[in-house]
DNA sequence: TATACAAGTTGAAGTAACTTGAGGTTCAAG
DNA sequence: CTTGAACCTCAAGTTACTTCAACTTGTATA
């Protein structure tokens, strides 16, 4: 019988096996035939479509997003701005992420660069790290800029 | 009886009410004094304990993670270098987390600009972008770069 | 003082997006 | 024919909370 099985489509779209197994069961992959074993035979169309999945997924599109960008492929009779929207309002949050992260990363490495300086030394109950991340005194100025 | 209420360690936390109590319930805080009707009054020491757990928190490191640090914070026999050992690691992690975070706000600024350059005609059985979504072809000339 | 309503209490269940485990069947190679 | 990998289903575990229901307590006002 032709057709991949539940493990080749799975190495062949980097998707764990059980990941595929759910979403067939969230309704995200349909029911694909059986063999006489009862075991997953995949088409190349589904090869395609959980590429597809995997993409959004990976671009940070939840579930639910993938779900309509999925609908939109499947019924091209509606716009494409319809996705183009979904991924436009989706580069703003992951903008902002990014913002976060690229402050948080600026912390974090002060908080390391700060305890090289200063807390060589090794054990012992001088550190000013740990202190700062209490919040007792304002942080910015010696160690890790509150986000 | 002096002391906060939940409530306002959560308004000068920027905590849940909800989540402070899990984190009681889950061992990270202690559990604090009652007032006769039971209710939890917390002091100054709270407030700098949930800080710290918070800013923790926000830098990214897990609940594991954050228990560690606490027990830093409450034994300073121990050398802050645990602290610093850890922080290096999660620095790695963020920027790796960054530079994939960076791959995808251009792969999907392009696919916004292809959509505005290719669909602006609406709704049609042309659009390039899902096609390439689902990876028919490869990506990254015309539209999205995988990641 | 009565009343209303905001804020507190508990325990349980829900959330996302899977992963892991138990216990059993089927396939493919030697 | 046997062995071991890969498959099957269903249930429960994971992370870090959030939400809900049903109830009690605290506080401000008429």
């Amino acid at each position: 019988m032709a057709g991949h099985k539940i493990g080749a489509l799975a190495k062949r779209t980097g998707t764990n096996a059980a990941t595929i197994r759910y979403y067939e069961g969230i309704g995200l992959l349909p029911r694909p035939d059986r063999q006489d074993g009862n075991q997953r035979r995949y088409g190349e169309d589904d090869v395609g479509r959980l590429t597809f999945i995997r993409r959004c997924r990976d671009f940070g599109f939840s579930i639910e997003q993938v779900r309509t960008l999925s609908s939109l492929v499947q019924d091209r009779s509606r716009s494409c701005l319809e996705a183009r929207d979904l991924a436009q309002g989706h580069l703003v949050a992951i903008r902002a992420k990014l913002r976060e992260l690229k402050a948080l990363e600026k912390s974090i490495a002060q908080f390391v660069e700060v305890c090289d300086a200063e807390c060589v030394g090794g054990p012992g109950p001088d550190c000013v790290i740990l202190d700062d991340l209490s919040g007792a005194r304002p942080i910015a100025t010696s160690c890790c800029a509150a986000a």
